[in-house]
RNA sequence: CGGGGCGUAGCGCAGCCUGGUUAGCGCACCUGCCUUGGGAGCAGGGGGUCGGCCGUUCAAGUCGGCUCGCCCCGACCA
């Protein structure tokens, strides 16, 4: 991509609206635009960082066996009747009533829908244990939208349900669950912690938390420093090796839950066990904010410059940047090492566009490329490019020919991408 | 929903208290020259229903009422 033509209409100041770094820095480096309180429009290099998560967040649920499927965003109100929560979920719901005058309301979450298709298509144990999941946008009118996409009214989440015969069976889904948000949390380069959780509206025994931690983060946890425990409970000793506790700050990524049957029973979904017996689906249910994880990751990744994104999520992996693009010299060695990028499989983009050098500088920590390659001075004499990596500030000097190779090593080498 | 704050050019702000030429500044934008290793410089230029409505007044960005929108603090959540 040519930055003269990418769509990124980037903020030298942070727009009074936005109160915390990760939505600033989201409008800064021309990321998201607010069409209204808790509701975006994801720009180009937004999307492009949302459709990594997506991404991988999709790879690890099907590598843990879930299977992909789309359900409407528009639900009859009747489903929501049988369970009682057309009743209990309150204002938060989004309801109106379509031209027959018949209820509606748009999904803040599918416990019904999914349920509503397990007990019209699931017969029989055999066809257990199910995972079915999908990638969509939620609506919730919050009473107070915030910082944010953190927390929108319309925002894009993965759901996970699973379908079990037994407690012991929901216990496997869940364990494999807990294991896969573990792998996405990784692959995203973030530093996260799971705890043990209040189930709240969605219901259920069991459930634990993922929080990213960072500083702004808005939920106080105790996380132990040898081993991976973490609590949101005040314990000053940690349980597993009696080490000492310390207190962290998260945000809240993700949610697991066992549900068992508190969807399926008064739904009626059932299924004919091997003894013959008729008995009601036991589910579990694992949602991931995909916005979230984003406003997170920055939250977790920045300095007064801008966002460090972690390879992994970054919108693009390598800007390409000549010093002065009216010297032919620095424009031709970088379109060469831009399109050699491109044929070797980076994502990269060249700064062609005729600022200077301190603009696109400045722009390209703004946007957080995670390499910037300088064609510069030194590129004129002895042929050699700089490679800054933003992460650290580190600044390599490499030879034309060595420039592939180096960003390789490079990105594996700061690639969180843990590769299983 | 309760409490607080803010709406003046794309962004950041001044002007409002104490009403009075043509509403101003910085950045961004357009043209030209010049410049290019950390958001350059000079010259010229475009862009405003002062959130909206009603009122007070000879006169309203400025005063009063209503209204809409946005942000922050609280209960809730991915």
């Amino acid at each position: 991509m040519q930055m003269s033509r990418l769509f990124a209409p980037t903020l030298k100041e942070s727009p009074q609206e936005a109160e915390i770094v990760s939505h600033s820095l989201m409008l800064r480096a021309g990321l998201i635009r607010q069409v209204s309180a808790g509701v975006y429009t994801f720009l180009p290099l937004g999307l492009r960082t949302l459709d990594k998560i997506t991404n991988i967040v999709r790879e690890e649920m099907n590598r843990a066996g879930g299977q992909e499927l789309l359900m409407p965003a528009l639900h009859p109100a009747d489903l929501w009747k049988e369970t009682g929560r057309w009743q209990v979920y309150g204002p938060e719901l989004i309801r109106f009533k379509d031209r027959r005058e018949r209820d509606f309301c748009l999904g803040p979450t599918h416990e019904e829908v999914i349920t509503d298709l397990a007990r019209k298509e699931i017969r029989s144990y055999r066809q257990l244990p199910l995972l079915l999941y999908q990638i969509q946008t939620k609506f919730r009118d919050e009473i107070r939208p915030r910082f944010g996409i953190m927390r929108a009214r319309e925002f894009l989440m993965k759901d996970l349900y699973s379908f079990d015969r037994d407690v012991e069976g929901l216990k496997e889904s869940y364990e494999k669950m807990y294991r896969a948000y573990c792998r996405v949390f990784e692959r995203c380069g973030l530093e996260y912690k799971a705890v043990p959780a209040e189930s709240g509206v969605i219901g259920g025994d069991v459930s634990h938390e993922f929080l990213i931690l960072a500083e702004s983060g808005e939920e106080k946890l105790m996380v132990c420093q040898s081993c991976s425990y973490g609590t949101t409970r005040e314990e000053e000793v940690c349980p597993q090796c009696q080490t000492h506790l310390e207190e962290k700050k998260g945000i809240e990524v993700g949610h697991i839950f066992q549900l068992g049957t508190k969807y399926s029973e008064p739904m009626k979904a059932y299924f004919l066990d091997r003894d013959g017996k008729e008995k009601p689906l036991v589910m579990g249910c694992y949602g991931i904010g995909i916005g979230r994880t984003m406003a997170a990751a920055i939250e977790a990744n920045h300095d007064d410059k801008g966002i460090r994104w972690p390879v992994s999520i970054a919108p693009y992996e390598v800007a390409v940047i000549p010093v002065n693009s009216k010297k032919e010299s620095h424009r031709e060695q970088a379109e060469k090492v831009y399109r050699a990028l491109l044929e070797q499989g980076f994502e990269a983009v060249i700064d062609d566009r005729e600022a200077s050098a301190g603009y696109k500088f400045n722009e390209a920590d703004l946007i957080g490329f995670p390499f910037q390659v300088i064609v510069g001075e030194k590129a004129e004499k002895g042929g050699m490019l700089e490679i800054k990596i933003r992460r650290n500030g580190e600044r390599i000097e490499v030879s034309q020919e060595g420039v592939i190779q180096l960003l390789r090593e490079l990105k594996k080498n700061h690639g969180e991408t843990r590769e299983p």
